[in-house]
This record gives structure tokens, C-alpha cells and sequence, in this order.
DNA sequence: TCTGGGGTCCTAGGACCC
DNA sequence: TCTGGGGTCCTAGGACCC
């Protein structure tokens, strides 16, 4: 069995200044890497099956108002009965046989399944679900990046078994703790596996190596890389390009060309199946932010206020929960042509104090042109540091940064 | 049909400092 | 009087992801 293979020093998109930095190339043996990627299956929607396994059977989709502003007892309703702005959050697979699918707009898919039953979106019960399969995952495999509620990479390289032994010992073991089923798979990089772990949804197993790009990659559309979304994809369309192996047919320098040295770099390397990214398996938040639109446009100044004030209040309470303080503060606004305005002030100081942020704030809110009804108001507290990290440096506490000249 | 909320990273220009 | 380059921080916007 091929084991792994040579090489100087992993090279890493993110870490081009790092590898410069490192001592002459001595070659070292690295064991070739086995990295997972698993995806829960409908993750909402089977969360929510689990306390209503009668609709099982049924089109059932997530969206719209959450529990939390509902009577305790709202009893599930059809999309029929439902009014109002949203989306689709998830949906089950019944759901998607009907041609719904997530990010749809609710009334949208009331069109295409009028009988679906629509649940209100119940976020204690995903995260408390979502705890308990990383912590059943982390026993199989305790090199693990949490890429959100629902998924996860995992490094196996130091994991004994097969692949197919380990990959089933984490299916089961998350089956075990939730009852829930996901799709994992693994192969030689993130890149991959995160493609992989789609090809056999739901409950499946997928394994790939690097052999397998001509067949079960190249033939698959570009957007299928992450990392490649609507703009990049419908760029590459106009370019003729629609599948991986298109891509892969590209020059580098054609693509960087097109698409500028660094994303058109990348674009050729993961169009050739190939990623050096380590499995992160500990980071720190670089911001909070607390959005929400509005029941119906305005450019009512006071009703943007209040949200707004509202808003405030719940992000520096996150922010104190969490032990974080920030020194950028933004607001954002969504204008009802969809158009995004962004305006966001660097405070002298560090804080979590909902005065500080909302005086910051509404300096920023003063800044936006309210010529046109606006839709979505939000905060945003950035440059996040460790509310605890800070008390333990002087240089921080007098919050004017790091020059020294000032204090040495 | 009419489009949520919470994030990260990248780019680019200008200010400012050395 | 005219002319540097490099580095960092700030701000705004945008692409992308879950």
C-alpha cells in the first residue's frame, strides 16, 4: 500500500510569507493525508423530523419566523396559510423532489407545493444537535475544523483503519449519538473531500483519491468547487467553460489573466484536484453582527432607530457571553433595490459596552443616505480581541495600539 | 417568485509613517 | 524643488459559504 510520498515543505495558499520563512528545504517524509469531509443530510429538516417523525413522508420545509416568536404551541401550518417575506432555510428531500431547494423564497415554493408543511426555524435544538454529533465525531477523529452548524472537516492521517472503516465508524457514530444520518468522504485533501461528501447525499460514503479526477471530477460542473460561486460561474460560462475538466483544460495563465493572479491561480490547482490547506482545528471570531429586515421597507428614521437600538443591545450581550471585545464598529443597510451600503468607525478602544457600540453606531447611521426605503438594518462589531487577553496588556489597555514610542 | 442571518476573505485606494 | 518605496491601518464594497 502506497503510504505517502515526498516533499520539501507543504505549500498553503494562506501561508505563502510563513513558507519563506522556514529553513533550507531537507526533505522529510510526510505520511500521505487522509482527510474527511462530512455533511449532515437536510441537517434542519431532520432535526425537526425527529420531533415530528409523522411528516416523514411528507414535503416539509424550514423557514420564515422562528420559534422563538411563536406561541409555545403553533401548531405546524402548510405553506398555503403562509404570508410574508422569507426564505427557505433547508428542506427534506420530499421538499426537493417538488423542485424546492434552500434560499428559495417561501412564497415561491407555496407555488410549486402548496400542501408542504412549513416549521419555524428552532436554532437551540440544531445547535444542541449540532454539539452532540462533533462531539461523537471528535472520538472517532479528534482533528477536527467545525466549518458551521452542520459540517465538519477531519484530518484521519494519524486515524488507524481504512479508509472505508474509519469513514463508516464516523456514520455510525454520529447515528449513534443523534439519530440523524450524514454523508461523509474522504480523500487526499479538503478540496476534495467537500466534493466528495456531496456525491452520494444522502447517507453516503464516497471515497476518492487523486486517480479518480478524470472520471468522477472533471465531468462535474465548476461550480461544484467551493469557492466558485454564482459570479465566478457565470464568468466562466461566457468563457465556455461549465465543467471542472473544462477548467482543468485552461492554462494558468489564461486564468490568471481572466480572473487576476490570485483566484486565477487557485482556480488551477483545484481544478486539478490539488489543495496543501491544513485542517484548522482551533480559530478566533473576527466579528459579531446582529441584521434583521423589516416586516416592510421604510426610511422612517425613528423605526430604523429602534431596530437598530435593539440590535445593538443583543450583539454586546453576545459579545460579553462570549468574553470578546471589539474595536470596529459598523452599521449596514439594505436598500429595497437589494443594493448593500456598509459605513463602519475604528473606536480608540476595545469594548463590549452597548453605550460605546451604539454611539459608534448611529455616528455611522448619521453617514447613510436614506434617499430610498431600506429594508434590512444591521450591526456589526469587528477587530475582535479576547475580553481577557486584553486586561493582561498594558500596550492594549491604553487602546492606542502598538506603538511603542508612546510608552517606551 | 421576490429574494434571511451570520460569518470570512479579498481587493483597492488613501492616510500616515519611516 | 521635486521625488522614492515599503509597511500598516482604515474604509468600502463584493464574492462566497453555511
Amino acid at each position: 500500500m502506497k503510504t505517502g510520498y515526498w516533499r520539501a515543505f507543504p505549500r498553503d495558499r494562506d501561508s505563502v510569507n510563513a513558507v519563506s520563512e522556514m529553513p533550507p528545504a531537507a526533505p522529510t517524509f510526510v505520511p500521505r493525508r487522509r482527510i474527511a469531509h462530512l455533511d449532515m443530510d437536510a441537517f434542519y429538516a431532520s432535526v425537526e423530523l425527529l420531533r415530528y417523525p409523522d411528516l416523514r413522508d411528507l414535503p416539509v420545509v424550514i423557514g420564515g419566523s422562528q420559534r422563538s416568536q411563536l406561541s409555545d404551541d403553533a401548531a405546524p401550518e402548510t405553506l398555503a396559510t403562509y404570508a410574508g417575506r422569507g426564505v427557505v432555510t433547508t428542506c427534506n428531500y420530499a421538499a426537493r423532489a417538488f423542485g424546492i431547494h434552500s434560499a428559495m423564497p417561501l412564497m415561491r415554493a407555496r407555488t410549486l407545493c402548496p400542501d408542504a408543511v412549513r416549521l419555524p426555524l428552532d436554532f437551540d435544538e440544531y445547535k444542541r444537535n449540532s454539539r452532540l454529533f462533533k462531539a461523537a465525531v471528535r472520538e472517532v477523529a479528534p482533528l477536527l475544523e467545525d466549518r458551521g452548524i452542520d459540517e465538519v472537516y477531519l484530518d484521519l492521517t494519524a486515524v488507524p483503519g481504512s479508509d472505508r472503516a474509519v469513514a463508516q465508524a464516523l456514520k455510525d457514530a454520529v447515528k449513534n449519538a443523534t439519530g440523524l444520518t450524514c454523508s461523509v468522504a474522504v480523500a487526499p485533501n479538503k478540496l476534495l473531500a467537500k466534493i466528495g461528501s456531496e456525491l452520494d447525499k444522502p447517507d453516503g460514503l464516497t471515497l476518492l483519491t487523486t486517480d479518480d479526477l478524470p472520471e468522477r471530477i472533471w465531468p462535474l460542473p465548476a461550480k461544484r468547487i467551493n469557492g466558485i460561486g454564482p459570479k465566478a460561474s457565470e464568468k466562466l460560462a461566457k468563457l465556455n467553460i461549465h465543467t471542472i475538466g473544462e477548467l482543468a483544460a485552461e492554462s494558468r495563465d489564461f486564468l490568471i489573466q481572466r480572473f487576476g493572479n490570485n483566484y486565477g491561480q487557485w482556480l488551477h490547482e483545484a481544478a486539478h484536484g490539488r489543495d496543501e490547506r491544513p485542517v484548522i482545528t482551533e480559530s478566533e471570531p473576527i466579528s459579531r453582527s446582529r441584521e434583521t429586515t423589516f416586516d416592510e421597507d421604510t426610511r422612517d428614521w425613528h423605526t430604523i432607530a429602534g431596530v437598530l437600538v435593539k440590535l445593538i443591545k443583543d450583539c454586546a450581550d453576545d459579545l460579553r457571553k462570549r468574553g470578546y471585545v471589539g474595536k470596529t464598529i459598523g452599521v449596514k443597510v439594505r436598500y429595497n433595490n437589494f443594493q448593500i451600503l456598509t459605513r463602519d468607525q475604528t473606536l480608540a478602544d476595545f469594548t463590549a459596552d452597548a453605550l460605546v457600540i451604539r454611539q459608534a453606531a448611529f455616528a455611522c447611521l448619521k453617514r447613510v443616505p436614506l434617499q430610498r426605503p431600506i429594508r434590512l438594518i444591521g450591526v456589526r462589531v469587528g477587530n475582535l480581541q479576547r475580553a481577557d487577553a486584553l486586561s493582561e496588556s498594558p500596550k492594549n489597555r491604553a487602546g492606542r495600539g502598538v506603538s511603542g514610542d508612546l510608552f517606551d
